[in-house]
RNA sequence: GGGGACGUAGUUCAGCUGGUUAGAACGCUGCCCUGUCACGGCAGAGGCCGCGGGUUCGAGUCCCGUCGUCCCCGCCA
């Protein structure tokens, strides 16, 4: 159809604003046909921007014309309405809508441009697939709900930049463009046409380069970051993501607490949530043993204990100690189905030995037949269950031994550090999957907390070699200094996670500034003085030139605005995402290239077909 | 790299132990309709059942492979 031209019209209102103090007026409307309802006639149009929508009417006997027009206009057409506001009839009030007092009468009706038939319904309250939502992103982003997320997540963006200005926090762009560092994450590399064979790498984070700002001077540094990781994805992971990146110089963990949490509570206060604060202070290990998680989820009690096996038990069971309970309050009504289920997830979460007590009066339980009443007593006790509760044991199988006496059995007795994390871990999946059961996560819970005092090594049994946990810039805590040579798995780092429901949403540490200590923990974590020049040389230069004490936190940014808008994955929070498989639908991306590009680049595909032609030559030479 | 779920009309889905011409709702197209707002009425179009192979007299349905989407583990702050 014959398209109109806007000319030097301009709107005078959105199509969410108008109201009954606006009848009489004479409006200029520009939208996205969200509906149009032909009754012959008589013409509705509801017109939607992200505002909100308006409906029009178009009446012959006003403008033929625009009647005319109307009948030939479609879903997602773009329109401009010239018209006056105008009071319904008390009955045709429409009260589902905020403009539902009013209505445009069309006095003229521009057609600004046709729009094919939109591959999905955009009122779809979220029935349809992902996988054509992210093709035709444009058309899903129009939806109400999106453009919410969307628009939350650039004001929360404001409240990031006043809050850490406020607190004397500098915005300095980092290089995206930028040198391998093959500790942590794959790189996504970036061939350089200038340096043919030398390639960039996109930052997993701007880690040293907030670290050198430090040492620059620039005292305290904020930025939010693209950063990429060429890793596999989630729910909770995209391959390039945000990240509020934070440093400052001569910090306390308190004070940088302090100015998160404030953080924290500003943004939150954009959903209006008020957050109790300080946020509770959890340490590694303790966070392990009560909640079996780093990550743990306070917003429900379930609190496992470690304990030792109760001295009428030991030989009975082959258990290794300490074993684990948890007191469920008003468990003991489950049913043997419900407490078999509740095994299953035990085992496939990696503890191999589960055991559970109903307390129910004097009633003497299954259990005590194996270890003897009183051990089951002394367990119910530790727990801390009374009647009516349930106490669910976990514990980690170990050999019998071979002989009675033998310091090498007493020791099988005990869990290894990594095994007890093992089983740790195990216990928190079980309290998870048991909140769920009993439908413990209430909406509306905001539950912060810190996890501090991480181990500052983890030792890879695959590598045979000790890795750092966070990463190799964090500082050991002074008191543990000793330790980095001659007990790096008691060493403690001052490193700290925030957590919110479960869920990481940022980690930070404060970081090593003494070139001495660097060179220490490069020791224990293999990396050889020759290997770490190659990699930081310029890194472990800038702390060799008057390093200030420093630490900061890169906050989940993506995670946070997912949270605020109540979402499980970050792609309903970012307007380009990409797949499980880090494709882009809507572009096709990634893509091939040009031969030609690739000439430039000195590059050569290894093509499959020649990668085989390859090894049938090597076959052949054999 | 591994495990699981899914793939049928534009969309969301149904399609039983293999059986004749593959359905529904919404959407779309045309006609009718002056108070609708999920408008209504009538008529209609629309399918490589993801792709390739196999089993079978016969495959949307069973098997193998492959591709894609989602979730999880590994991996990754």
């Amino acid at each position: 159809m014959e398209l109109d031209l806007l000319g030097t019209r301009h709107r005078t209102h959105y199509c969410g604003e108008l109201r009954s103090e606006h009848a009489g007026k004479k409006v200029f409307l520009a939208g996205w046909v969200a509906r149009r309802r032909d009754l012959g006639n008589l013409i509705f149009i509801d017109l939607r921007d992200h505002t909100g929508i308006t409906q029009v009417v178009c009446r012959p006997e006003l403008s033929a014309t625009a009647h005319a027009k109307a009948e030939q206009v479609r879903s997602e057409y773009v329109l401009g309405i010239e018209g006056e506001v105008a009071l319904r009839t008390p009955e045709t009030v429409n009260k589902e809508l905020a403009t539902g007092e009013v209505e445009v009468v069309v006095r003229e009706l521009l057609v600004l441009n046709e729009a094919r038939t939109p591959p999905f319904p955009l009122d779809d309250e979220g029935r349809t697939n992902e996988e054509p939502r992210l093709r035709y992103r444009y058309i899903d982003l129009r939806r109400a709900r999106m453009q919410h997320h969307l628009r939350l997540r650039h004001q929360a963006g404001l409240v990031v930049r006043e809050h850490m200005t406020d607190h004397g926090f500098v915005d300095v762009e980092t290089p995206f463009l930028t040198r391998s560092t093959p500790e942590g994450a794959r790189d996504y590399l970036v061939p350089s046409r200038v340096h043919p064979g030398h390639f960039y790498a996109l930052p997993q984070s701007p880690q040293l380069f907030k670290q050198i700002l430090m040492i620059a001077g620039f005292d305290r540094y904020f930025q939010i970051v693209r950063c990429f990781r060429d890793e596999d994805l989630r729910a909770d992971r995209q391959p390039e993501f945000t990240q509020i990146d934070i440093e400052m110089a001569f910090p306390t963990r308190e004070e940088l607490f302090g100015i998160i949490e404030d953080l924290m509570a500003k943004l939150f206060a954009l959903i209006d949530v008020k957050i109790p604060r300080p946020f509770p202070i959890l340490p590694y290990d303790e966070a392990m043993e009560k909640y079996g998680s780093d990550k743990p989820h306070l917003g429900f009690g379930l609190e496992w204990k470690r304990v030792p096996l109760p001295e009428g038990a030991r030989g009975k069971i082959h258990v290794s100690e300490p074993i684990k309970v948890l007191r469920v309050p008003g468990g003991a009504l489950f049913s043997r189905s419900q407490i078999d289920k509740l095994q299953e997830v035990a085992k496939s979460a990696g503890a191999d030995w589960f055991a559970s007590i109903k307390v129910a009066g004097d009633a003497v339980p299954p259990l005590a037949k194996v270890m003897g009443e009183e051990a089951v007593r002394s367990l119910i006790a530790s727990a801390g269950a009374a009647d009516g509760d349930l106490v669910v044991l976990l514990g980690l199988k170990s050999q019998p031994p071979a002989s009675e006496s033998s310091a090498a059995s007493a020791a099988a007795g005990q869990l290894s550090v990594e095994k007890l994390r093992h089983l740790d871990f195990a216990s928190g999946d079980v309290r998870l999957d048991l909140a769920r059961k009993l439908d413990l996560i209430k909406p509306g819970t905001w539950s912060f907390c810190w996890v501090v005092e991480f181990p500052m090594f983890e030792y890879d049994d695959k590598e045979k070699r000790y890795a750092a946990m966070h990463h190799p810039f964090t500082s050991p805590r002074e008191e543990d200094m000793d330790k980095i040579e001659s007990d790096p798995s008691a060493c403690k780092a001052r490193a700290y996670d925030l957590v919110l429901n479960g869920s990481e949403i940022g980690g930070g540490s404060i970081r090593i500034h003494r070139p001495d200590i660097q060179r220490r923990v490069f020791q224990t974590l293999s990396i050889t003085p020759e290997k770490a020049r190659e990699r930081f040389g310029f890194f472990l230069d800038a702390l060799e030139s008057g390093a200030p004490p420093h630490g900061g936190i890169a906050l989940g940014w993506d995670r946070i605005i997912a949270l605020m808008c109540s979402e499980t994955n970050i792609r309903e929070v970012i307007a380009f995402p990409k797949t499980a498989s880090a494709v882009d639908l809507m572009c096709d991306a990634p893509g091939r290239v040009d031969p030609d590009q690739l000439h430039e680049l000195e590059l050569e595909l290894k093509t499959a077909e020649s990668m085989e032609a390859v090894r049938a030559r090597l076959k052949s030479v054999e």
